[in-house]
DNA sequence: AGTTAGCACTCTGACACACCGAGTGCTAAA
DNA sequence: TTTAGCACTCGGTGTGTCAGAGTGCTAACT
């Protein structure tokens, strides 16, 4: 597709206009703010190549332009100029993010939060999965009579925990003995291969002492299972109903999509790019069909660990919020490598 | 207010009608429904004093009636028949929250999202609140060379964590040290005493060891501060948007009311009762004057702890919610009690 | 005195209709 | 190739009409 100089500043101008008014475009008031001097049935024909091409459309006969997904897609790979994040911009994002650097879930939570109210759109982020963790330790405490909780945590830094109950009074001489064979079988050992199956290979090696310990054996699988999960964060669901160009229908399809964590996850586990903009249709999902995301994947020690999301309209300032998200997830990335330790 | 026995008879068929179909009542439609054999015109005298009285009102002149705040209040203290929740449905319930009944938080997240999914509103539930708890164990782990987290435990069955950064590389004998003392130092302690200024005093009783452990005193403050303070978990919201009752600029205000946890919180804290219905206005909140609320507070070991709550538009079906809500609210109180083994 | 039938009145919501204005596409001239 | 001019299209708004549902009132009835 070859577009004229003229015919991307047009496009990249009406782009532009649209998304400051949400008014359809016309070619009138488009010429005021050219920077070429040009009468508006000039414009009119150099829109209407456009919309021949695919690239704008009407929502009717006589009405202004408004931008289609391919519209968007080309301004937002050629022709938009992406303002850089300013420092002082960076400073306030970090200062947001510190006080909740401690934790992985706390983190990735707190970034949703920053991110929904930086876009005012609904932002989303996942925490690290722990698929490919080690368990690092095995803590016991116990929390009454016949009762303990064993505390997991693993390489991804999370931590999970699981309350047990024995049938018999729970001695520290006990607790001893339990802390020492499970920190003896399960350090090192990845929390992907902590199967049931592989608890009860484990207590069958355990002989007698298998019976009393096989609650706790239960406890840590579950939470084995628990920290290979990728935790999704939702935050800022409420922006979405000041949009306009979203109705009761839309905003009910939209709002239950993001209520499934699942697909949620899916859709954001799907990228490969640095920072990706998933226009409309592109999604492939019917829910999203008028809406965009801006989905950024982040590293941790090097390696790819989650994602960092918002979703709106379609009509939005891609350029602004691009830069916010990949600030964002550089940011993530550098804290959660710090706080694991992996430098 | 003297009501007589077909004046109660009617305002309950109104507004049970009204429940159901959503519209305005008319005379006519209502003398189908009504068990005893008048005309119209009898009807519509009746609700006309029901109208002075100020318990049925009408949307415009030439309408059917409508129940006022008052009237719902009068339809559930004195006229409405409440069923019992069936075995079945209690076994259901059961069966959903069990698989969460490990951690408070858990389980009361579970809890708003079964009731949630049940009433098809918004549900809202409180952790126990933390603040006459006492520290029941202080556990460590190292998790890289300079880095190691602290978990404390309370005697609410909750379980906080800090990771916290020395300046120095820590040995086991390091932990341990610092394990013996925190715990010596801290356990049994209310965790609404641990305050920094505590924090600091301890420190100087330590003499020099003080400098080494204070990141970890830090954390453990940090995490006692975290543990004080009951967590609002929100499910359901986007149920609220198929409501017809509620246009684009209620449900905005709901859901801005519900995305601010402290406000909430308070909401549901003022309650003393076992399970009460705030309708509309009574609420004395602006947001929640469409809406009500049916709140019940549950009781762990004995002791006030937390709320459980929906949100939903006025035209409910008080008696079915608040059936579940007094069920889900025992069962929480039950299953916490256990959980903390405080029978 | 309470109840009922009848009737005039009121108000909403749906529909049809006309009109305005913004914007277009086309044509012919520059 | 660009521009001015013009006829045309279409959505949105405002007005008028009409049917339907429901009321309040009055007078008759039990």
């Amino acid at each position: 597709m070859e577009l004229t100089q003229r015919q991307q500043k047009i496009l990249a101008a009406v782009i532009e206009l649209y998304i400051a008014t949400g008014e359809p475009v016309g070619s009138k008031s488009l010429c005021e703010t050219l920077d070429f001097n040009v009468s508006s049935a000039t414009v009119r024909n150099e829109m209407s190549n456009l919309s021949e091409m695919g690239l704008l459309e009407q929502p009717h006969t006589s009405a202004g332009r408004i931008p289609t997904e391919k519209g968007y897609r080309v301004y937002i790979d050629r022709l938009m100029k992406r303002p850089g994040i300013t420092g002082d911009e960076k400073r306030y994002i970090d200062s947001l993010i510190l006080p909740s650097a401690y934790d992985p879930e706390k983190l990735l939570d707190g970034v949703a939060k920053i991110l929904a109210s930086m876009t005012k759109f609904a932002a989303v982020s996942t925490t690290p999965s722990g698929e490919s963790a080690v368990i690092r330790a095995v803590q016991l405490v116990q929390t009454s009579r016949r009762t303990a909780m064993v505390i997991l945590m693993t390489s991804a830094g999370t931590m999970k925990s699981r309350v047990f109950h024995c049938d018999f009074d729970i001695t520290p001489e006990i607790l001893r003995v339990f802390f020492r064979m499970l920190n003896e079988k399960l350090i090192g050992v990845p929390v992907s291969s902590v199967t049931p199956a592989y608890i009860q290979s484990l207590a069958a090696s355990m002989g007698d002492m298998a019976m009393m310990i096989s609650s706790a054996l239960m406890a840590v699988a579950d939470a084995a299972q628990e920290s290979m999960q990728s935790e999704v964060c939702l935050n800022g669901e409420i922006n979405l109903l000041f949009y306009p160009e979203f109705g009761q229908e839309e905003i009910r399809r939209i709002m239950d999509f993001l209520s499934r964590p699942a697909d949620l996850c899916r859709l954001l586990s799907k990228q490969k790019d640095d920072v990706r903009v998933i226009i409309g249709q592109e999604s492939r999902r019917p829910e999203l069909s008028d809406s965009s995301v801006i989905v950024s994947r982040y590293n941790v020690g090097g390696r790819d660990a989650g994602a960092i999301a918002i979703i709106g309209p379609m009509r939005m300032n891609y350029g602004r919020i691009i830069s916010s998200v990949e600030y964002l997830s550089g940011s993530v990335g550098r804290m959660l490598t710090e706080l694991m330790d992996l430098e």
